[in-house]
DNA sequence: ACGAAAAATGACTGACTGGTCAGTATCCAT
DNA sequence: ATGGATACTGACCAGTCAGTCATTTTTCGT
């Protein structure tokens, strides 16, 4: 005799529960990447999380609000090299190279590039977003690498060059990249890993000193 | 007797024609950078462009044909230089670095760089903006640039590479800087052009042949 | 100067959606 | 077991906006 069974669902539930934010947050993620901040339904991310659309209400104050929660979890994740390159102890060349295939493959294949998208979509509208990205993404970023070429040519490893500007170009393919890959479904075929890898090679090829270059 | 004259289509009407769509076209071109094509009313286009919201609909079939009138309205632009780089005549690197300084240019001071911005934003939303884009700006220019490297290694002034990938790293930079200079109001004083011109720079010194290079 | 056709207008409508909240389900300490 | 606390639900409301169209204004050939 087939009893009616008791409902198995404690632990489950319990799981599903402690991270409902973190549901809600990628489920969010998802459809504002697709379809855009502005064009994505609040009862459509709950259908996605699996909630219904006022248990998003007891999470986040608001959709902006939702949209920064997202923003603000995505950072650690984009920054956690940096302690990686102060430890470093080879050559600056090869931490360079390191580093971009790094922060290349977390462009193309995390949730990072989503979110550049979505602050470069969306910086406008959001002033807060704009300047979070520019005060714990863009400047960190952006001084990681600007340290390491200053010590690359100090070291006499590289050459003479204006290192804020290199710094800003050995990051903009990236997040190109990872902004391409969310953005054209054509991308999903594309290598992006391999644009990374020819990037790192090219860009640290452009740095070192003539002399050192073996082709 | 005056019989049925095949209406001489007065020059004036056509031209007042043209300008509003024009006038339309980048008034809302303006917003969508702003607010996002989402989230701008047409309303505010119609403000924005002196006319009123029904003009809007005797150019335009609905707000999604605007804004692909947008974007076919740009190509030319974009692409203008193509013919240029076939009648150059002189060393290939010097062809390069003065289409990657025009094409950066192009990105930060024109209306491209919003147009990649929106495609970037929407393109999901919109399969023909997407295939639009592959088929009549990124192939073409992918196209462009590939061939100049190609030549360039075939006339051994260029070292061999992936010449594939490394025409894709020539514009991503440029794409990139054209997107957050309308992202973010913060590089309004940054000099993107200097970036421009570091990028020519640095990527042709990773393209000579070792021994060609003068430091 | 006239009037018909073309161009432009803006009030209106119907569909849509962010946010609310009264009510329901579930949990857990006792 | 009980019941108070906590988590969740979804119908509803109030505001918004793309798109329409009857009406007004402008244009221009005669």
């Amino acid at each position: 005799m087939s009893q009616i069974v008791p409902l198995p669902r404690p632990t489950l539930l319990e799981k599903d529960r402690s991270d409902r934010s973190a549901q809600i947050r990628q489920a969010a993620l998802k459809l504002f990447n697709e379809k855009g901040f502005s064009a994505t339904r609040l009862e459509d991310v709950a259908e996605e999380a699996g909630v219904s659309k006022g248990t998003i209400y007891l999470y986040f104050e608001n959709k902006e609000d939702l949209f920064f929660a997202i923003i603000r979890g995505v950072v650690p994740e984009i920054l956690d090299q940096r302690e990686q390159a102060e430890n470093h102890t080879g050559s600056k060349a090869t931490l360079l190279k390191s580093l971009i295939i790094q922060v290349g493959y977390k462009m193309v294949n995390t949730e990072a590039g989503a979110c550049v998208k979505l602050i470069a979509a969306e910086a406008r509208n959001f002033p807060e977003i704009a300047e979070y990205h520019d005060i714990h993404i863009a400047r960190p970023c952006m001084t990681m690498f600007k340290s390491i070429i200053d010590e690359g040519v100090a070291a006499k490893e590289f050459r003479p060059c204006d290192s804020a500007a290199l710094s800003s170009l050995i990051i903009l393919p990236l997040l190109m990249s990872g902004i391409w890959k969310n953005a054209l479904p054509v991308m999903e075929n594309m290598d992006l890993d391999k644009i990374a890898a020819a990037h790192a090679d090219q860009f640290v090829r452009g740095l070192l000193l003539s002399s050192d270059k073996i082709d």
